[in-house]
DNA sequence: GCGATACTTTGTCGATCGTTCCAGATAGCC
DNA sequence: GGCTATCTGGAACGATCGACAAAGTATCGC
């Protein structure tokens, strides 16, 4: 064996997923990923082969470390209307919360990279399927229990809702007003009624 | 005088638009916007000043061209519920239309380029808005008269039908399935009733 | 402590980026 | 029909792009 890999490569992907988020995948050059994770070109290639690879590693740190934990919430076995109001709150925060602009991977990927890039846009659809799923589940349950109304398919709430999340995003990047952005994602969950 | 410019700056502008809707401001080169509009880059230049210009006319376009009409349709005075699921079918119509993976201007304009250059921002902003004031006149008007219930404000009504319709961008961009889409756009006009 | 190993850094590669400039072409005015 | 002003297309600019090879350096097993 010899000499092991110093840099912490969760951390670099996590500085690398800031670039992006900020300016794009076309707008983020090898440079600014270089400075944003104080690593120089050669050992992001031999880390991630590509600036391809470091994106599709950076789309699956998102997935773990934001989507992974709101599926588990979804499925924590709460009630239905409370966790999901809980979500969108929490989306609305993600987007206005701190002054750094950062858009939301999953849009922007879906927009600029997923007609490019096969390997992103599979893992686009995985994403929100997962989601789509989590929510379909607690709602056919929900409905199940008379909790909410069962005259409306579970799975056509469940990819309403996740399309209402995005379009959150969108809105947030134009004006991103939290009071705003609240009153939107109330009139959605209104359709939970 | 001289020599009068030869060629049609709006047939060379919607060649742009959807040289910039296929691959992003970012990811579209001069070469690329001088081949889709079969312009020199000095014609290109000499007309829009840069590629931020070529841009900024793209997006003035796609306002007056499809924006536009959208909100003269709101304001025609027919049926609320009615020109409202017409504005919903064409725009899923739209986004999974031809099979060119045309992404929407707007949604793509709010990720790569609002943070980059305020004027793209200051457009994206008075687009979305003008669509607002659409529907929360058409809504307000439809409260008045009894046909919708008075109990949601008639503008937040209207940002969240605008959140929808983004919203509806983004998920045809990741699954551009028809029948899915106009599920999720039913589900968004329920909460009228 | 030494050799072997593999990570890090640096410098540079050809290609391509957005932009500019120039020579040739073309249309209006006398 | 010549003159001139303007548009056109393409060549060329420096800068920067993503990618890579070689040199330097630090760590491991022995």
């Amino acid at each position: 064996m010899a000499r092991t890999r110093e840099f912490d490569v969760d951390a670099a992907v996590t500085a690398a997923m800031d670039a992006f988020r900020r300016k794009g995948y076309e707008g983020t050059s090898m440079r600014d990923l270089s400075e944003a994770t104080g690593l120089g070109s050669g050992s992001i290639y031999a880390a991630f082969g590509s600036k391809d690879g470091l994106y599709l590693a950076v789309l699956d740190l998102y997935r773990q470390r934001y989507a992974a934990p709101i599926v588990d919430l979804l499925r924590s076995g709460s009630d239905a209307r409370e966790v999901i109001r809980e979500v969108f709150v929490g989306a609305v925060d993600d987007i206005t919360g701190d002054g750094r602009h950062l858009a939301c991977l999953i849009v922007g990927a879906s927009m600029e990279r997923a007609q490019q890039d096969l390997r992103v846009a599979e893992r686009l659809r995985s994403t929100t399927q997962s989601l789509e799923l989590a929510l379909h589940d607690l709602l056919a349950e929900a409905q199940a229990r008379g909790q909410i109304k069962p005259d409306r398919s579970a799975s056509d709430l469940a990819g309403f809702l996740v399309t209402s999340l995005q379009g959150l995003r969108v809105m947030g990047a134009i004006n991103p007003d939290r009071a705003l952005l609240t009153r939107y994602a109330e009139v959605a969950l209104t359709c939970l009624d």
